[in-house]
RNA sequence: CUGGGUGUGGCGCAGUUGGUAGCGCGCGACUUUUGGGAAGUCGAGGCCGCUGGUUCAAGUCCAGUCACCCAGACCA
């Protein structure tokens, strides 16, 4: 991408309704645009980080068998009602709306009614059994108090899985898979070291789901865990009880805080029973599926990694997130010259920075947008007969021949 | 929802006892400059969140309302 063709610019100030670390660099480096409190624009920077993370996400899913597709994000309300989830009494952060025909519809905060009810059309014997099916999805909550950048939204983007099963041994090993992929997931995006795997509250239904929580200074949740990290749970479930069933004492745990990037809940028969969700077993008995659901916060993720790993210049992101590897500049007519042929040559891993401004701003942007590597091809390194490569993360610099 | 705070060009801010709305950044033109956010000159750009009220006169005073930020509560 040529930054001469594109409508977004830098600030040098953060708007002043955008104070979380987050969004402030966000906002400023030109990868998100504020329309409201927690509902925010992709610009084409930050789409491309959005598409990044959602490629790590789905391959790992795609390895273990999973099927994408794209729900609805409007909902009818009759299924919704059959589990009672459709009264505000239930769930507090519908968005609902009226259909010009009469009646209300719902902006969905989450999909486990609608899949469940477009399953019934396509499960019928234990033979159809199992099925994994997600997809990437905008979800509209309600919060009474959209915070921290885009940690917090009114609207996000969410990767949510459901798997259905014959009997509750298979969802139990599914789930095991799910979690040996999600952190896989986290290792890709540099939050392996930084993500534990929590017990928390397992709702009505089971004693305890497990979240992937990434330890961070303004994560909403706290969490304790022990020294080699074996054991985490969220303070919500921080109780005798809980440590008896882990194992743990009070004084083995250390307290932090961080931002929840995924939750895994069993399911069992809470939406296949209501609905009414049956196949027909080998033993020609009806019986009810078994489910799970499998969340991933994918724009939490992006604002995660961009708060994790910012430093006092702006952004720094991880190469395999980032919108673009290298960040090019040209210097001098021969050094324009070669960055330009450079740029033909690589344009999908080079933002090019071929606008007329001074070069000190051209670096100050480069480490503002946080891309991983910066190339200057100058007088000075032509005679070098190489190009000069400056590590966003670490500052040092170093001549190379050629891009690998 | 409770408490506190803020709304003035794209962004950050100032605006005194009510009297023709200003500064910095950014933007346009020209000149000089050109490996760390350059300098000068000239210029464009604003129903002062919205509605109503007081007044000869409201960015400024009063009432209401909306939005946004922070802390807390909430987070199926």
């Amino acid at each position: 991408m040529r930054l001469s063709n594109t409508f977004v610019k830098t600030l040098r100030e953060a708007p002043k309704d955008e104070t979380a670390r987050n969004g402030a660099l966000l906002v400023r480096a030109g990868y998100i645009h504020k329309e409201m409190a927690g509902i925010y624009d992709y610009l084409p920077l930050g789409l491309r980080v959005i598409e990044n993370i959602k490629e790590i996400v789905r391959q790992e899913l795609n390895k273990i068998g999973c099927e994408e597709l794209l729900l609805t994000a409007l909902q009818n309300p009759e299924p919704w009602e059959k589990t009672g989830r459709f009264s505000e009494k239930e769930v507090d952060v519908w968005f609902k709306t009226e259909l010009a025909s009469g009646g209300t519809l719902g902006l969905a905060p989450t999909h486990e009614e609608p899949i469940t009810s477009l399953m019934k059309n396509y499960i019928s014997s234990y033979k159809d059994l199992p099925r994994y099916v997600y997809q990437f999805q905008t979800k509209f909550r309600n919060e009474l108090r959209a915070k921290s950048g885009i940690l917090r939204g009114r609207e996000f983007l969410m990767k949510d899985l459901y798997s259905f099963h014959a009997t509750e041994e298979d969802l139990d090993s599914f789930y095991k898979e799910v979690e040996k992929a999600y952190m896989k997931i986290f290792e890709h995006l540099s939050l392996g070291d930084s993500t534990l795997e929590v017990f928390a509250s397992g709702g009505m239904f089971s004693k305890y789901s497990h979240e992937f929580q990434t330890i961070l200074p303004v994560g909403e949740d706290t969490i304790y865990y022990n020294k080699n990290r074996t054991v985490a749970l969220n303070k919500e479930v921080l109780n005798e009880e809980t440590m008896k069933d882990l194992g743990v004492k009070r004084d083995e745990l250390e307290e932090t805080s961080a931002a929840e990037v995924g939750n895994i809940f069993k399911l069992k028969l809470k939406y296949s029973e209501p609905l009414n969700l049956k196949f027909v077993d080998q033993d020609n008995v009806q019986k009810d599926v078994y489910m799970g659901c499998y969340g991933i916060g994918i724009s939490r993720l992006m604002g995660v990694i961009a708060e994790k790993f910012a430093d006092d210049k702006g952004l720094v992101w991880p190469e395999a997130v980032a919108p673009f590897k290298y960040y090019l500049v040209g210097i001098g007519e021969a050094g324009t010259r070669r960055a330009e042929e450079l740029y033909q040559e690589n344009q999908d891993a080079i933002l090019y920075d071929d606008r007329d401004v001074r070069t000190g701003e051209k670096f100050a942007d480069a480490e503002l947008m946080g891309i991983p590597y910066r190339i200057v091809i100058s007088d000075k390194s032509l005679e070098a007969g190489s190009l000069e490569i400056t590590d966003r993360k670490t500052g040092d610099t170093k001549l190379v021949k050629t891009l690998d």
